[in-house]
DNA sequence: GACACCCAAGAGAGCGCTCTCACGAGTCGC
DNA sequence: GCGACTCGTGAGAGCGCTCTCTTGGGTGTC
């Protein structure tokens, strides 16, 4: 019915409706303590009235700041997204802090080669304060290209080679210590691994716990097949070791999905679990708790890497220093499968 | 090295490096054809040389235009998103269809209560040009109100109440009718529900579906027990249901991840899986294949909705007319659980 | 009572861009 | 050969906000 008659109401419409200036209304808007408090709530009454929002456009333009944050999740991610609760646990931790902070959470899916440009147009081009980038194979160039953009990042995993950029990262190492140690107490000695994608340094760290657990076992032999962390992988994984040896009498798996693809492989082929084999998994998902039988497994603190990288990178863009990085513990759930 | 004097450049900065005017330039970044070809490759060299990338907060404050979209996640959205395909397969799908528009995703997590004003707010703002808002529970007012803000909006399900925007959706009843047309076929006769939250689009029309197909059996009582649409649910489901009538031969669930709960119940409690309960899903998420036995559901096209979702609120946006209504198909996948 | 001082409030510039309008040079028609 | 047109280009206003600088009206001090 009351037709606006030009638009949405400005601090101009707001400052003439209070009879103040821009420059005061803008005060209040603000939160300054510098406006007696009559005016100022003659002001707030105004806002409330007109409904006045103020354009984040005018005001980024001027503060250079744009209150969002870019979430970067690469091709790898995505692709792991649709069947993995890692993800989707991350985005909500970020999203949390995020949230409480104030800022907005922009997600930049790099699905395509081609992202690359995008991406580095779009940070470049300022619209995002900060970015957290969400774990990438191998030496990607993109953490460095962010940073020589002057642009604060954050990223989720350690990276493969030199650290250029602040990371959040979890103790594969002593959570996959635990889950081999736990192995050989319970007298196993046939130990093989599903490992993860040697481009990841998860896949990578993972596998080398497991190769050091195997210490512990005087004369025994790695006995390795890897997998892409997702389920499907872990069925024919766990098919291959089984063929190579079929004694096998426990299996670490790198990721909860391909520990539960081994399980499914166990039971077609008749082993029963834990009994004839052991298996433990690593992440701790929701469906481990579910598996049959339930996954004992190495728990990982999906929901707290995601709010770490958002405390990170909020730390950041206000100016103050963050640690190098910040490695989370991991540790041993143990549940019926071993 | 080459520190540049005054910040990033501007299109100013551009014009005089290239000999032309801001004007000129402006309509070289915007593809404008208007310009001599001499002098547009001297400005385009101009701005490679100089890494000029145009700055969105200016823009968007002439043009009223974010190129930016935003993705609300109700909170009931947000805490099945842990354990489901659904919301991150629908992410993928928008997000994949953004980026070839070179939209923006803006992801809105309404985890609390006081998100709605939230984003109302932020809405008003003018932040972004449209919203994508995905399933939200029962006669939710967001998607009025965001309306009324004049803002584009799609919905992904139809609400409860009298669809006041255009949406997306599943033929539920049509999938769920196969369903049961096909435990029917099978000569099940006491065919028990899992339905979803009754306070869901979704929920409600699945069990009506239910409810429709049992028509078919003359004389056959209705045996409802509600879940949460995720697993623990199922399970303690399937336990009632049991527990009310022993002599079950079938049961439809209206998820993926209630119908694996209730596999694991049927399994703990001895009954064979088709053979003395069948079991049918709905959803067919990426675990439905990995259940044991394979999960017979009715499959729904996630990354599908995601997509459509996205291709309406880019018309709507452009300005353009869209059906009220878009209206999915789904269809049965038998596997083995019936 | 005159001076210094402080604090609230306003004036005004300017962030980087788009877009309308005006202008000058070239082209065409008769 | 002169008016009417077209077409590429430039000048300049203005989008809505922040922020510095300035101003004016108290208040305190001696």
């Amino acid at each position: 019915m009351n037709e606006t008659p030009a638009g949405r109401p400005t601090l101009e419409t707001v400052a003439r409706a209070a009879g103040a200036s821009r420059a005061t209304v803008s005060r209040v808007v603000n939160g300054s303590t510098t406006v007696r408090a009559d005016v100022a709530e003659s002001i707030r009454r105004a806002i409330a009235d007109l409904g006045y929002v103020p354009n984040p456009a005018a005001r980024s333009l001027v503060t250079q700041r744009t209150d969002s944050i870019a979430l970067i999740l690469p091709e790898s991610a995505t692709r792991v997204f649709s069947d993995d609760a890692f993800f989707p646990g991350v985005i909500r931790g970020v999203g949390e802090v995020l949230e409480k902070a104030d800022k907005q959470l922009v997600l930049l899916l790099a699905s395509t080669r081609s992202s690359h440009d995008r991406i580095l147009r779009y940070v470049h081009s300022r619209t995002v304060d900060g970015v957290v980038l969400a774990s990438m194979h191998g030496a990607d160039t993109l953490p460095e290209e962010l940073r020589a953009a002057g642009v604060p990042v954050v990223t989720s995993g350690r990276p493969l080679g030199e650290a250029t950029v602040p990371f959040i990262d979890v103790e594969h190492a002593s959570g996959v210590a635990a889950a081999m140690n736990h192995l050989v107490g319970l007298g196993r000695r046939r130990i093989a691994t599903i490992a993860g994608p040697q481009d990841m340094v998860a896949g990578r760290e993972r596998l080398a716990g497991y190769l050091s657990g195997l210490q512990a076992l005087p004369g025994a032999v790695p006995l390795v097949e890897e997998g892409d962390f997702m389920r499907q992988s872990g069925i024919d994984a766990m098919e291959r070791l089984l063929q190579r040896d079929p004694g096998i009498d426990a299996v670490f798996a790198a990721s909860d999905l391909m520990a539960d693809g081994a399980l499914r492989t166990l039971r077609r082929l008749g082993r029963r679990v834990p009994d004839d084999v052991a298996v433990i998994g690593f992440d701790d998902v929701d469906a481990a708790r579910f598996t049959d039988p339930p996954l004992t497994t190495v728990q990982q603190p999906i929901h707290e890497i995601g709010t770490r990288l958002a405390e990170q990178i909020l730390r950041l863009v206000a100016g103050e220093e963050v640690a190098a990085s910040v490695v989370l513990p991991t540790r041993l759930v143990i549940r019926e499968s071993a």
